[in-house]
DNA sequence: TTGACAACATACCCGGTAGTATGTTCATCA
DNA sequence: TGATGAACATACTACCGGGTATGTTGTCAA
């Protein structure tokens, strides 16, 4: 069989699109993205990517997956580790904010995914997709709860209502997909800095102790 | 002299354009929503937009324009207050939360705005009028900044990078533009509660000490 | 060698929307 | 009382962009 190649070449083909397309959406929105933008951006014309994608919104939907799927890789590693829980989280804080980073477009388009699903902004079918995207960005939060809730009884964390405490995190941790942009001579440590600066904050914001 | 009523009636017409504006573009977005949208949600056609408003451009910046207007008669009050730092903060770091509760949709639309911005969406002449209003924002970022920096001094705050923090706190302060919607039997003290748990989460942030 | 199909490019249609040009109504004022 | 203009509504144009229908090229298998 000849096969394995032309799947993975097609993979590919997709895949270029895809980070074409995250990083279209990224720049202009969805609405004000349009197919040949995209197309523009890979040097092509609309015919390729109707080839690989049936729309625009089955487009801006793999993008949003594949955002999703990287996350989820992210912080697989460090779900299950022992220890306390509030170690867990820092690892996955950790993980989760440096994925924030390296796939910011991706992650922006996910974000431009969910207003648009909170604005009800989709046709019936699409809408069934979004909200299995939306259930799947949900169940990705849901662990981070379970993490902060489980060091709050372990007495490492303290705040009130947790699905506030939750969303107030997501924030902070989410937060550089908007403010944040590669420097010249930007080193491995100035990142890894930033991205403890954010962790910091969150785990404070969470009512952790100060660590040493 | 009679000019005074028609005025006021024209500043009326104009306000209540820019409220039902603003409803749309929060539920909307910028490029799906029309002005027949607009029109619609005021039982108008477009001729009454365009009556009082050049363009779509124009709209949206004064939408904008007023959000920020808000903002700053919000803090006002406390900006000049005898005492610590930190306890300035405190009082300007409520009122904007509040802020972002009360005129939600107009918050919306500010948070719309500077995204077209930095992708910088707009034609040459618009973009002189975005970058007043952007610098408008950053200005209104400055007092907070101002206040959180005199805070550290004073050793009420603890943090690393005045920039990130800065971009931390307002990242949190502003999360409940996203994620509030009024309950059914939601009482003032509801809000007040919910306001304190967001202030509270920033000021730990920003390495604030336990209040008793 | 040929035919069949994948992987595109090209050309076209058509609905939606910003903006305009032109009524229409009503109040005010000389 | 008639003229004038503000405050709209109505009708229309021009264009952009999603989607489709159709052409073109290279590759592989029989």
């Amino acid at each position: 069989m000849t096969l394995a190649v032309p799947e993975q070449m097609q993979d590919r083909a997709r895949a270029d699109i895809l980070s074409a397309a995250a990083t279209c959406f990224m720049e202009r929105g969805y609405s004000e993205t349009s197919i040949d933008d995209v197309a523009h951006a890979l040097g092509a014309t609309k015919g390729r990517i109707y080839h690989h994608f049936r729309s625009k919104a089955d487009l801006f939907s793999s993008v949003f997956r594949a955002g999703m799927e990287m996350n989820y890789a992210a912080v697989e590693p460090y779900r299950l580790l022992p220890g306390r829980a509030c170690g867990r989280w820092r690892r996955m804080a950790h993980a989760h904010v440096m994925q924030m980073i390296v796939s910011k477009p991706f992650q922006r388009t996910v974000w431009l995914g969910v207003e648009m699903h909170l604005r009800g902004a989709t046709t019936p079918q699409q809408r069934a997709v979004m909200n299995d995207l939306v259930r799947m960005r949900s169940d990705y939060g849901g662990i981070f709860r379970e993490v902060i809730v489980k060091a709050r009884e372990e007495g490492d964390f303290r705040f009130e209502d947790v699905s506030i405490a939750n969303q107030l995190m997501f924030t902070t941790l989410n937060s550089p997909v908007f403010w944040y942009s590669p420097r010249t001579g930007e080193t491995r440590a100035d990142i890894e800095n930033l991205v403890g600066q954010v962790v910091t904050c969150a785990w404070r914001g969470l009512g952790g102790r100060e660590e040493t």
